[in-house]
DNA sequence: ATGGCTACTCCTAGTAGA
């Protein structure tokens, strides 16, 4: 009963939380693009290390699944589920908990396709972690794949899943919704990563029965994920919201904090994205 | 000044990312 107090609740998880690996009051779960696993291990250990995530969705591992550091990950206390591919795309889940159901791909992929997905549940809730096409310039063939692409997602979440039960989609969609996630909306406008059928399939894939967290819980322009490497766009406040976490309703009550951790796009070798990172309460 | 970088590869030039 005193566990439910104000005062007392918080000081109970901050106790439960520093002698278990495992928090007992919130479950910290994460996105982020780190553009090659490989070159950004050293800032993705200290950045377990400062941040603690329970659940960690990775894309642009870039990395064969030989060839993955899994030593360095389950050092830190990481089972790591892992769908790689050399040079290109590679998406891998790191959890605290046991991950159940691990699948990689979509459905309907073919067994060589790009390694843009995998999935997993813990602790109750489906898992999937996306790496959305880049998509070209508009009008490519690589374009008509992006959006084919949303569209197969939507499918498979239609196949499988109810948006009554407890599931999240997270990861680099490369798609800006709407005009506040944007820097410079008429600049964009029409470009790659903000034409219009983008925007309507990402708001397709959101009306399957899912909420953008972020959204739930901050409403200013500005908020950026990805900031180009060149003409200095992360000094100058050039970025795009592209990295996503979208949940269902059942973990809509739940959502604590979402925020973007833009101090990671900063020092020597950052990801030209930076980590999002939800607390759920239980 | 309308482009500026980074990471990849059967690696020093070409491709892709976003």
């Amino acid at each position: 009963m005193g566990y439910q107090s104000r005062v007392l609740r918080p000081l109970y998880c901050w106790l439960i939380s520093r002698h278990a690996r495992v928090a007992a009051d919130t479950m910290k779960i994460a996105t982020w693009n780190v553009n090659s696993i490989r070159v950004r291990l050293p800032r993705l250990t200290s950045w377990l290390r400062r941040v603690e995530p329970d659940v960690v969705c990775l894309q642009e591992t870039k990395v064969v699944d030989d060839n993955f550091p899994f030593a360095e990950l389950q050092d830190l206390g990481y089972k790591c589920l892992i769908n790689g591919q050399k040079t290109y795309n590679g998406v891998a889940i790191l959890s605290r908990l046991e991950m159940i159901d691990p699948l990689p791909n979509l459905p309907d992929d073919s067994p060589d396709v790009e390694r843009r997905l995998v999935s997993a549940t813990i602790d109750g809730i489906r898992i999937i972690d996306a790496y959305a096409p880049n998509g070209g310039f508009v009008g490519s063939e690589r374009y008509s794949y992006k959006l084919d692409w949303f569209r197969r997602l939507r499918a498979y979440l239609d196949s499988s899943f109810s948006p009554e039960h407890p599931l999240l989609v997270c990861g680099d969609l490369n798609v800006a919704p709407e005009d506040r996630d944007v820097w410079d909306p008429a600049k964009w406008r029409g470009k790659i990563l903000f034409s219009e059928p983008e925007k309507e399939r990402f708001q397709h894939l959101r009306a399957w029965g899912l909420e953008d967290a972020l959204r739930l819980r901050h409403q200013e322009s500005g908020l950026y994920t990805w900031w180009d490497y060149r003409a200095g766009a992360f000094r100058r406040g050039q970025g795009l919201r592209i990295d996503h976490v979208l949940i269902s309703k059942p973990l809509v009550d739940r959502c604590a904090t979402v925020e973007i951790d833009r101090d990671e796009r900063k020092g020597d070798k950052p990801s030209d994205h930076a980590p999002v990172v939800m607390s759920l309460e239980s």
